[in-house]
DNA sequence: GTGGTCGTATTACCCCGGTAGTTGAGCCCG
DNA sequence: CGGGCTCAACTACCGGGGTAATACGACCAC
């Protein structure tokens, strides 16, 4: 497992839609993605089609039959995918330096005030997880 | 400026090495290449050059003739390009949520003891900078 | 000057994300 | 029963990353 999912916007984006509700019908996937991103030119229905059957080739996915209708559902958790992809990215554009990542979020003000104060929380915590885990093993 | 720059994993393979060193011969970039992954089966010396060139039709990279070897340099800063990939992931895998990817770094054991103390003090000197500039403005 | 060498230019592929038209099969309604 | 509707299947195309062989021009050494 863990093979390296590299998925472009759309795959995401209908990946979001399936994680969300489990499963789906591609015009289920078609609607939410509409109602989704009200805004820019919509894709056709057979867009989403496609790209779903390249996604089960791809192994992302799988569908079930109901009626003559496909449900499809994904094959791989949304950490999985979170993981590969932000591993790769910081592979590629920080040279696997996290801190840098998270620094460069920090200068480049794609944190704000409030979530700054969140972010200390979270740090908190992991902290004390660290510990806990330390005297577990 | 800021027009979303997409690069490819060779290609930012290729910028580190330009922005490293200022500036660079295709063979430079080539040999600096094999040594940073000494693994992995080496690319052709023409491959480097053929995605120069498409890079620099793309507008991040221009050359200057020195006798008949071009020296090419980067015509965008790595900030930039940081910028600009680092959102585009938080916009299609997180929602647009920068906390929710710094939680999966520290969810996912990306940031290990270590790193985690020092990013207590970037946000710590985060927060007085914010202040700083609060009281600047 | 002529042959090899060095470096760029040209050309050609493959793969895959994305986009969608067209076709064909199954089902439902009148 | 027959026509229309609804899906999925098939096919096609574009763009761009990545890879590299081949061609071509300049330059150096003998």
């Amino acid at each position: 497992m863990s093979e390296s999912h590299q998925l472009g916007a759309l795959q995401l984006s209908i990946m979001r839609v399936l994680w969300r509700a489990g499963e789906a019908t591609v015009a289920r996937v078609h609607e939410d993605l509409l109602a989704e991103l009200e805004d820019e030119e919509p894709r056709a229905l057979t867009t989403i089609a496609t790209m779903l059957q390249k996604m089960e080739k791809k192994g992302i996915v799988a569908h079930r039959a109901e009626g003559r209708t496909f449900v499809y559902y994904p094959t791989v958790t949304e950490a999985a995918v979170q993981r590969s992809m932000v591993s790769d990215l910081m592979e590629n554009l920080f040279a696997g330096d996290a801190t840098a990542l998270v620094n460069h979020l920090l200068v480049e003000g794609e944190i704000d005030a409030r979530e700054l104060r969140a972010l200390k929380d979270l740090i908190a915590r992991r902290e004390r997880e660290a510990k806990e885990v330390r005297r577990d093993s």
